[in-house]
Parts: C-alpha cells; structure tokens; sequence
DNA sequence: AATATATATCGTAATATTGCGATTAAGTAA
DNA sequence: TTACTTAATCGCAATATTACGATATATATT
C-alpha cells in the first residue's frame, strides 16, 4: 500500500500523469517561465533567480530533464538549460485534445 | 525543510502548480477520461470503473473536487460527478499560452 | 599542479501522497 | 424502525517528495 498502482493503468495514462507531475511544482513552473521569458539557452543563472538552494534547484531541473520536458548542454564549465519544444508541445496538445472532449460533453445533472 | 516553500512563488504559479497535482496521478486522469466517455454526469459508477478500493476512489474524487477540475452533485442516494468546463478550459488555456511562448523561443545552444 | 567556478549527487529530516480497512453519515426501501 | 445502499471520512502503514548542507565531479584559470 502506499504506492502508486502504475501496473493496472495504460502507458498513456502514466506517462501524460509524470509529465504532468514534472510540471505541478511551482519552482519547476517557474523554471519553465523564466526559460520562456530569457527566449534561449541559459546557464547558470537559474540558481540565482529561485528563492532555494543550489542542490534543490539541480533537483528540480533533474525532474524535468528526466520528463523530458528541458534539455541541458554542457557550455564551458557550466550548462545551458533549454525547454525541449517537441516534448512541451505534445504534453499542450495532449491536454488540448482533452480539452477539445470535455467541450463536447453536455452535462444534464450538474 | 520538506515543505514545498509556496510563499516564495506567484499566486499564478502556485495555482497553476496545483491543478497540475491534481491531475498528475493515473487514476484521476482515468476519472477525467471515465467522464468524458461518458459525456455526461456520472452517479456511482466511477468506482466500478477503477482497480481500487471505494476509499481511494473517494479520495481522488475530492482532490479533483478541490482543484475545480470537477463538480459532484446529490442525486437520491447516490451523487452524479462531472467535469467542470470552465475551469478545465481555463487550465487547459493557460497550458497552451505557455506552448505558444514556448514555440516563439529560438535556442541557440542545446 | 593548484585554485576557482559550476553543477550534480549523497545523506538525511520534514512533510506529503497513496492506498485500504473500518467506520460514519445520509438517503432509500422494506 | 430496521435493513440496505452509496459515498465520505478516519486512522494507519508504506512510499514519495521537498529541501538543504556536505561532498563529489568536471571544467576553466592561474
């Protein structure tokens, strides 16, 4: 008990839930936007934009490297940071696509 | 220390950070697909539909109840479930305003 | 080589989530 | 009222996440 049931769910169900999971933080979302706002690679200076350590900011960006959802390149002695578009795009179009369903639902009792 | 420091963070993003939770986990996005299936309210059904136990089918139905994602209303003895359009359309807005930013970034190193 | 800088990882404590059996609450049916 | 049905909540154990200091690693500079 305790743990996540992943097995009884399908592939899909799991992966979009990690994704969504690497983004539901708000230090994680405001990686994402400070990314987005600097429009290119950046290095080094995300440490300094969050209100958490060095080690917990690598954390962070450990989770949303392996959710594929920011890429990382070495630069020098330090590393560029990047959102991976391809992967952003898919989990927006995944939830778009839901969205688009829940659109089409007419309710009769809520 | 453990403690998510959401005091540090915007209103936005710790709101957008908690619908996100919300939907992260397999078995409430298994809800969310259920609903849309259905394409309507749902009573009592939603429990038969997943491999776990009434409590934690009860559990994650409040999660999604708190996070506006959805709505439960008293139907005799039973209670009819059902996505909330508008806020799942506003949460599925925000995530594609965030994709169009991302798609206008032009990285020039990872 | 020695030093400095940048980032990742380890270890650990605090907290949160997941899941379920048991119980409670509230409506329905007899 | 008594029994039945449906769903929420309680209490607990297992697991996961969050955060950080300390340490390790890896490149750059002197």
């Amino acid at each position: 008990m305790g743990i996540t049931k992943s097995d009884f769910f399908s592939e899909q169900q799991n992966a979009l839930a990690n994704q969504l999971k690497a983004l539901a933080h708000p230090a994680r979302i405001a990686i994402i936007e400070f990314l987005i706002h600097k429009k290119t690679c950046v290095c080094g200076e995300i440490v300094n934009e969050l209100p958490l350590s060095q080690a917990t900011v690598s954390q962070h960006l450990r989770e949303l490297k392996l959710a594929g959802l920011i890429q990382g390149s070495i630069e020098g002695s330090s590393i560029c940071y990047c959102i991976n578009q391809e992967e952003f795009g898919q989990l927006a179009a995944k939830i778009s696509e839901l969205n688009t369903s829940v659109l089409n639902i007419k309710s009769d009792c809520c």
